[in-house]
DNA sequence: CCCTGATCGACAGTATGCTGTCGATTCGCA
DNA sequence: TGCGAATCGACAGCATACTGTCGATCAGGG
């Protein structure tokens, strides 16, 4: 980013950097391309996350939160706006009688295919123009990246 | 992240998705990576990322904005909490009557050196792990990336 | 059968980023 | 040279996600 860096000592460090400071600004333009994509059906990135996680069978928000790497307390937000709109409700657990189990009711699951009927569209579209190689390549190294950034946080 | 997707047309379709959601996940890990990076010099990642464009020169709040890829106003925000901080400064724009100039004061910069040392010891042990080679290769389709979905936020 | 620790939802507070709007100023072109 | 368009900071409002805390509930070891 900034044209003259204090000397960085390893070219791998230059390019971790470099490749960091991309992911950093590559999301910020996936979710506003998520948000267009859900749009249609008045929905939002985050929403549409949740929705896909309890799209197979009820979860609880806990559950949820885990699947999507969140924590329970911004599920659970999400959660109660989308009971708010009759996309999804609240069903008894009788496993645990503190966490309900969160479903789509019909209303949700026609928002959903409308929102996943786009993004397939969506990313058949990009990913032909990026190839499949190149795609699971990068796919490959940021897994890696992720590992030894989490081993990181840890240790550290 | 489903077991159990709908079908997806094309193979590199499903590679664009899978990227894309790993890039959401790794942004979130990045984030606090850089969190923790900052927080002994009692900073965080946005204010250490708005702190380096300044660093080597004073620019207004909108210059900021653009090398950052964000927009005015976080970084307005930011830039005054690093003023109350006394870590930055405004000065006087000859050019721009409204735009004041910000630059960094002796403990921005101390502060920022704090944090560039500890990111460089970072990123140069974590790339080491990873190969500068494949971090290259994977920010080529990183950019690639951002180039198919920026073009596509204007063209849908 | 209880007690202790872990998990869960609820609530409050904070940080970051976005959109939209406004008036002031600057810039570019006729 | 003057006027319309673009840019800039300021302000308000919203969405997302985080931490921390609390009481309720669950699960497992004595």
């Amino acid at each position: 980013m900034s044209p003259d860096n204090p000397p960085s000592r390893t070219p791998a460090g230059d390019a971790f950097t470099a490749l960091v400071v991309q992911i950093l600004r590559l999301n910020g333009h996936l979710i506003a391309a998520g948000d267009a994509l859900a749009r249609p059906a008045g929905q939002s990135s985050a929403r549409w996350q949740v929705m896909g996680v309890v799209e197979h069978g009820p979860a609880t928000v806990a559950q949820v939160a885990r699947a999507l790497g969140i924590t329970r307390q911004s599920v659970q937000r999400v959660a109660d706006l989308l009971e708010g709109d009759g996309l999804a409700e609240y069903a008894p657990n009788p496993a645990d009688r503190r966490a309900d189990l969160l479903q789509l009711t019909d209303a949700g699951r026609a928002a959903l295919r409308t929102i996943q009927s786009a993004q397939r569209r969506w990313a058949d579209a990009l990913g032909a123009e990026i190839g499949e190689d190149a795609l699971r390549q990068a796919g490959e190294v940021l897994g890696r990246v992720a590992e030894v950034v989490g081993r990181g946080i840890h240790e550290e």
